[in-house]
DNA sequence: CCCTTTTCACCTAGGTGGTAAGAT
DNA sequence: ATCTTACCACCTAGGTGAAAAGGG
């Protein structure tokens, strides 16, 4: 599924005239696995059913281990830099999976674990010999607040409410104004 | 609206490292302006309401005045000639209108006259003086079997049939099988 | 009378969380 | 017990011809 909310960025001091190819990819934060907190621990009941627990994570173990990462090109790329500084580039058309076996392409993520979105900018060298300056083509930008846990159901009521008042898709689930 | 069947061509021929621009214009076939075989011209009674007529068309007078043609720019323009040529570019984004005052970019047409859609591939010059050799840079295809009228709405029972038979838009309006 | 405009139900295409059943 | 999967109703977004209403 896509990622909500989408990733984006505003793009300052490119070359207008050159091209450069825009992509992301996904790197684990740290080496372990996750869990949810069980009521037993909180000391509170679940409602029966299907009950949503806390906002906090245990650490359950050690990661699973992961193929090396797929790589998402921004599907515009590659464009030249007047291109891409004159609006915000979103990546909407990111895909994520848990899928090890998928073949479109998305982004493999192992659920209950942390990731850190990186987003990176590819210069394309018109040199003959490009290929040797690659080290220095690209430069690659980390925000850390675009953290987050890889889960296949929410965890969180909060964040399925916030989810539901603010993508226009789930406008289905709402029960009151989006403005709230 | 858009046109349907939408034109499509396949490439051959190009550069595969040149980018190219590739776009359509339309222009009148000839100077008149049309109406339909009324049924007591063809001895036939309509049935009562909206009755489709003949399949032919009458001469109605004088083409009314036009402005000058828009173009529509196929969308993925420029791209490399290796791009263009590796599989079939559709135009289905092309849009028709009669509205003399369209502000949506789409081509405006006059109803009930005949127009001949042309195609056209502008080379991307790379050299600095490249106006200079604007007219040694471009090359116009036209296929006399994509002429047509242009109508408000269908004048002939078998046109509507087709495209409710072949466009998968109009499919609420089919009664059998479209293999058919 | 002939053509045009507007609105509508009905599609395509695809992104939501809910839910129940499945897996470990 | 906890997480995953598959399917669903319900959205967004937009392309159809039908039909009724409008215009000259």
């Amino acid at each position: 599924r896509r990622m909500f909310p989408t990733f984006q960025v505003k793009i300052f001091g490119m070359d207008p005239m050159a091209d450069y190819m825009l992509l992301m990819d996904f790197v684990p934060v740290d080496d372990k696995r996750y869990r949810q907190v069980t009521p037993a621990v909180l000391g509170a009941a679940g409602a029966g059913g299907y009950a949503f627990h806390s906002s906090s994570w245990l650490v359950a173990g050690k990661a699973d281990p992961a193929t090396p990462g797929r790589v998402h090109y921004h599907p515009d790329s590659p464009a030249k830099g007047a291109q891409w500084m004159k609006q915000i580039v979103s990546f909407d058309k990111l895909k994520l999976t848990n899928n090890l076996l998928d073949d479109n392409g998305h982004i493999i993520l192992n659920s209950m674990h942390r990731y850190q979105p990186r987003f990176h900018v590819v210069y394309v060298d018109p040199r003959k010999d490009s290929e040797k300056y690659a080290e220095e083509n690209f430069k690659t930008f980390v925000f850390e607040e675009t953290r987050f846990t890889a889960v296949t159901a929410y965890q969180n009521h909060r964040i399925t409410q916030l989810k539901i008042a603010s993508n226009p898709f789930a406008k289905g689930f709402r029960d009151c104004d989006p403005e709230d």
